[in-house]
DNA sequence: TCTGGGGTCCTTACGCAA
DNA sequence: TCTGTTGCGTAAGGACCC
């Protein structure tokens, strides 16, 4: 049986939501964005777009693009709250759901009797009861249905065959299809490939060669919109973290050390009410040229301690030392298992 | 005019054991 | 026993996504 996908993503959802709480802003340009003077913009309306702020734009860019633009400060506790309930209604309609971020999901679909109008009946759904408006695309893969979902935003309903995802984007640069980001769009563009079409015929042997024989296979493939991705139901997270840029950057190695150990206990705190704990303790570290550093530890037993993880980090950040001053700094626990409640249980 | 925070996955290198 | 291969865990960096 042919497969069906559909992949739903709501429309500029961290400014609606706001709008929710706020509707005389509706047709104003509105960003959402953090405070501090190396903010950058989250979400921004499709009205602040008009002015060239998009997401990831620094928000001191962002107020010169747009200065009558209101500005926002990001509140996840009510974008997460919003997102279950979405989610809610989209597993009432579909039971194979993958949830990939807070605003968007791939469906399964593959055996449904009339998927077209099954997602119509969704988006209504949820429009009527959140009132947010999202973005559908239909196709035979995750990666159609995706670039399809993104053809026409906001409120767009788009549904392609495999050809003719290929034929309508034949044009468009490979960053359009997601994996694909700006170092390899660069990297192809040096040999001459500035198209999805001139990836789809390019010469394999020659991908493999610059790309790798994973990678200069998988580039192609996505550039011919094949995958064969499976909608998989939400996976286990397996790492944790919490990091803080600084408003100007530091070099007080006890001054980041105090920062450091902040960081460990809000990680650790959150961890050990989610009773989880993990074998390998990190920091990262952002240099004031923009270089970024890790360095981690795995230890024999997992954990989530403060006692345990404070002194590592703290270890690894005095290993590191403060070769030029720092913009970043982080605190992050990987190889997440979920704690046995009974330490006694253990066996031996 | 500089570049957030929270994640995932991939690649490469290296030491060690079978 | 020596050597080479393979596989695994770990570490570091990097690309990418929302």
């Amino acid at each position: 049986m042919s497969r069906c996908v559909a992949h739903i993503d709501l429309d500029a959802f961290y400014v609606s939501v706001e709008l929710q709480r706020r509707p005389e802003l509706r047709g104003l340009p509105v960003v959402v964005a953090g405070s501090g003077p190396r903010a950058v913009v989250t979400t921004a309306s499709y009205e602040a777009r008009k002015f060239g702020v998009q997401s990831a734009t620094p928000a001191s860019r962002a107020r010169r693009l747009c200065p009558d633009a209101v500005f926002i400060s990001p509140d996840f506790a009510a974008y997460r709250e919003t997102s279950k309930r979405v989610m809610g209604i989209v597993r009432e309609h579909v039971e194979q759901v993958e949830v990939a971020s807070l605003d968007e999901a791939y469906l399964e679909l593959t055996g449904m009797a009339a998927p077209r109008a099954a997602m119509r009946r969704l988006v209504a759904a949820i429009s009527e009861s959140t009132g947010l408006s999202a973005s559908v695309g239909i196709g035979p893969n995750k990666l159609v249905a995706k670039v399809a979902s993104d053809a026409e935003k906001p409120r767009g309903f788009v549904v392609l065959t495999r050809e003719e995802a290929c034929a309508r984007f034949a044009d468009a640069r490979p960053g359009l299809v997601p994996g694909i980001g700006p170092k390899t769009a660069a990297r192809l563009e040096a040999i001459g490939i500035r198209t999805l079409r001139a990836l789809a015929a390019a010469d394999p042997s020659v991908l493999a060669e610059r790309f790798g024989a994973r990678l200069g296979p998988e580039l192609q493939a996505r550039a011919r919109f094949e995958h064969d991705g499976a909608v998989t139901e939400d996976r286990a997270v397996i790492s944790e973290s919490r990091e803080t840029t600084f408003d100007t950057d530091i070099s007080d190695p006890a001054e980041l050390e105090r920062i450091l150990l902040e960081l460990a206990e809000q990680l650790c705190g959150d961890l050990s009410r989610k009773g989880r704990r993990g074998r390998t303790i990190g920091i990262k570290i952002r240099l004031d040229d923009f270089s970024t550093h890790t360095r981690s530890r795995t230890v024999p037993e997992a954990t989530g301690d403060l006692e345990r993880v404070g002194p590592i980090v703290r270890d690894l950040l005095r290993e590191f030392g403060t070769p030029r001053p720092m913009r970043l700094l982080g605190v992050r626990v990987a190889g997440l298992e979920t704690a046995p409640t009974d330490q006694l249980a253990l066996p031996v």
